[in-house]
DNA sequence: GAGACATCGTGAAGTATGTTCACTACATGA
DNA sequence: TCATGTAGTGAACATACTTCACGATGTCTC
C-alpha cells in the first residue's frame, strides 16, 4: 500500500504512446484500403514525395529494405500506375523511380489527410499544454538517441 | 510571412508521436531479433500472457486476424516451444493455446524490457510536466474514438 | 433422440513482403 | 585495358496474411 496513488506510471505512460500510434496507424489503413494500396507501397511512394525522383538503390536505404525487394515494390506501383522507371541521366546502371500524376495526387492526399487528423486531435488542445506536450515528446526522442548509441 | 514562428503545427506534433513510436518499435525489434520471434508471434505470446490458455478463435479476434491465420502461427511456436495445444476442458471441438515455461519466460522479459524502456524514457521527466503530457495523450485519444464513432 | 445449423480448427491454394545468392550491365580508378 | 565495385534483376525460399472447403463437435428445436 505504498503511495503510488499519484499514478504517474511511465509504463502507463508508454502504453499511451503506443496506443495513440496504433490508432493513427488504422487511420492510415483506412487510406490505404481506399486507395487499394498496401503499407509497403505507400511507404515507398511518400519516400518518393519526399525527396524527388530517387534510384532504387537510394529507395532501399531510406526504406531500410534489401535493393531486390524494392524492385518488386516498384514492380507493383508501375503496374498501378503511381510511378514510372526514367532512365538515370548520367548513369545507365540506375533508375530513376519517379510519381507520375497519380502518385503525386496519391502523396498529396496523403499529405492531406494527415495534417486533417493532426488538426482534429491536437487542434483544440490549450497551446500551453500543447508546447509541454510537444517538448517533452522531443526530450524523449532525444533520450532514446542517446540510449541507442551507447549501446 | 504571417507568424507561424510560435510552432505549435499540429502535423510536427504527431509526427514525433510517430517518430517516438517507431523509435519504441525498432527497440521491439531488437528483443525480437534476440530472441529468434517474429512480431507476429510475439504479439501472440504477449496476447496470451495477459489472458491465460486462450482458444484459437478468442485469439484471431484478439489479434485481428483470421483463425487460420492463428493456426500457422501457434505451428510455429509450438515447434519453437513456447506454447502448447491442450485439449479445452468442455469443448472438444477448440484447444487451449497455453504458454510453456519458455513461453511465460519470454513473456515476463518482454515485459520487463518494456518497464525499463518506459522508465528510461520519462523516468528523468518532471512529474508536472509529464502529467500534463499523459493528459493530453489521453484527451487526443478519446477524441480520436469520437471521431471514429462519427465516420 | 434426430435433424438442422452454427462453430472450431485445418488442408489447399493464392498474394504480398521480405530475404539471400548469383548474374549481367555498367562505372571507375590504376 | 584490366580489376574491382555498384545498380538492378532472376531464382528460390520463408513468413504472414487471405479465402474457400471440409470434417468433427456443440447446440437448439421439434
Amino acid at each position: 500500500m505504498k503511495y503510488v496513488h499519484y499514478m504517474t506510471d511511465t509504463t502507463v505512460v508508454l502504453d499511451r504512446v503506443l496506443l495513440l500510434a496504433t490508432l493513427v496507424q488504422a487511420d492510415l489503413a483506412r487510406f490505404e484500403r481506399e486507395e487499394g494500396l498496401s503499407t509497403a507501397r505507400v511507404h515507398l511512394l511518400w519516400v518518393l514525395g519526399a525527396s524527388g525522383p530517387t534510384t532504387q538503390q537510394a529507395l532501399a536505404q531510406a526504406l531500410d529494405v534489401t535493393p531486390r525487394n524494392v524492385t518488386g515494390l516498384v514492380d507493383g506501383l508501375v503496374a498501378s500506375g503511381h510511378v514510372t522507371r526514367e532512365p538515370h541521366p548520367s548513369d545507365r546502371r540506375a533508375t530513376l523511380v519517379t510519381l507520375t500524376a497519380l502518385g503525386t495526387r496519391t502523396v498529396d492526399g496523403l499529405a492531406a489527410s494527415h495534417a486533417d487528423l493532426a488538426a482534429k486531435l491536437f487542434g483544440d488542445v490549450d497551446p500551453g499544454r500543447l508546447a509541454v506536450f510537444g517538448d517533452v515528446l522531443d526530450e524523449t526522442t532525444q533520450r532514446f538517441a542517446r540510449l541507442m548509441e551507447k549501446a
